[in-house]
DNA sequence: GTCTATAGGCTGATAGAC
DNA sequence: GTCTATCAGCCTATAGAC
């Protein structure tokens, strides 16, 4: 059974290099720009050989999505852990705003995309926990990061009382805001990315706080 | 003359014609989504008769963008006309979510678009000032009106010192983070956009206020 | 498992008849 | 000015040789 196993792994190889070669042609071209044929010149294979690993090109892409709201809820993972709420909320944002710097292409795959694309990749969002901790999707895992931290502060009484995730959503906003601008603009059109960050983010607090 | 007069007239009315078939495909289909084909079924003229009027696919995507900034520059003029530096702020931001939620085709248009595209279109937004008051694009145009204000705010002390245009650029990312989410989720997703918006007016007030 | 070859459809843009 | 016809190029996906 070693050769199963060896198979199994090879194929598992080809599937990743696949994917890799994906994620530097959407980068560049973004995810409409994404066809079989590049990648199968990327990876110096025929394009028939790609569909051995990929029922289709938008199976690729869902592939290229799901794994662009893992690395996210990675990079929040260490700022979920933080207990000062308040810590926390502030952790939290420089953690999504870092994502959006560090992996703007990603940013771009998972949140920037054509009316068509973006519906059909708001129920991967949703739905689809297949293997995390409690059924949801990954997108909704991140948001849930910031609205429960929205929820306890304004249990403590340091946030006035509202809906908590109305305000988790107007948040999440400007955060979003701030880094799809930059996603978006040619560099000299835009001024300071850390004070921008650093601005929203105390301003978070003096927005909700009581 | 009045034969050469008409002509243009008629000339003229055709280029709307295809500008007008032109914006309902890219509302429905994204920019990505125009073909020249599908302009000229549209119409019902024949492919080839779209290039006596436009030199090629890129100009009349061009044209497109060029006056979805028009028409932003539109929705803020009257919100620029208030005398009161604090509620114009307030106005501009409605203005400005009032286009989004009215617009939201122009509005993914113009500010959402894939790389290669954003690139180009940016240019756009900065010189090309053909028209306009000052020799500025539309977008600077719109943009300054929102700089001026916070600037306005500053010099009378009613916001605390910083640099206007860093703090124009974080508020006008909120106001694009919460229209860019509208434009981009599924409804169901979204809780309520004017709570949001509301919000992020007041919240911009708390946030840059002395 | 990987290749070549190909079907069938879309695209932008042009040439030439009328 | 508008048409039809067409070229050349891209695309997805599949069939069949090896």
């Amino acid at each position: 059974m070693g050769i199963a196993e060896r198979r199994e792994r090879q194929k598992a190889e080809i599937r990743e290099l696949i994917l890799d070669a994906a994620r530097e042609i959407v980068g560049k071209e973004g995810l409409e720009g994404l066809t079989i044929r590049k990648i199968a010149d990327a990876i110096e294979y025929a394009p028939g050989t790609i569909y051995l690993h990929f029922e289709n090109r938008d199976a690729i892409a869902r592939e290229l999505v799901v794994s662009g709201f893992m690395e996210l809820v990675g990079y929040m993972a260490p700022a979920a852990q933080e207990s000062d709420p308040l810590k926390r909320l502030d952790a939290i944002g420089y953690a999504y705003a870092k994502f959006g710097i560090e992996r703007p292409e990603t940013y771009r795959t998972i949140f920037l995309q054509p009316p068509a694309i973006s519906s059909a990749l708001m129920e991967l969002l949703k739905g689809e926990g297949e293997g995390t901790d409690d059924g949801r999707g990954p997108g909704e895992q991140a948001f849930n990061i910031l609205a429960e931290t929205v929820a306890e502060l304004i249990d403590r009484g340091i946030f006035r009382p509202g809906n908590p995730v109305v305000i988790a959503e107007t948040i999440w906003a400007w955060l979003h805001g701030i880094v799809a601008l930059r996603v978006s603009c040619s560099e000299e059109m835009l001024t300071d990315f850390s004070a921008s960050i650093h601005y929203a983010i105390e301003g978070v607090r003096r927005a909700f706080a009581r």
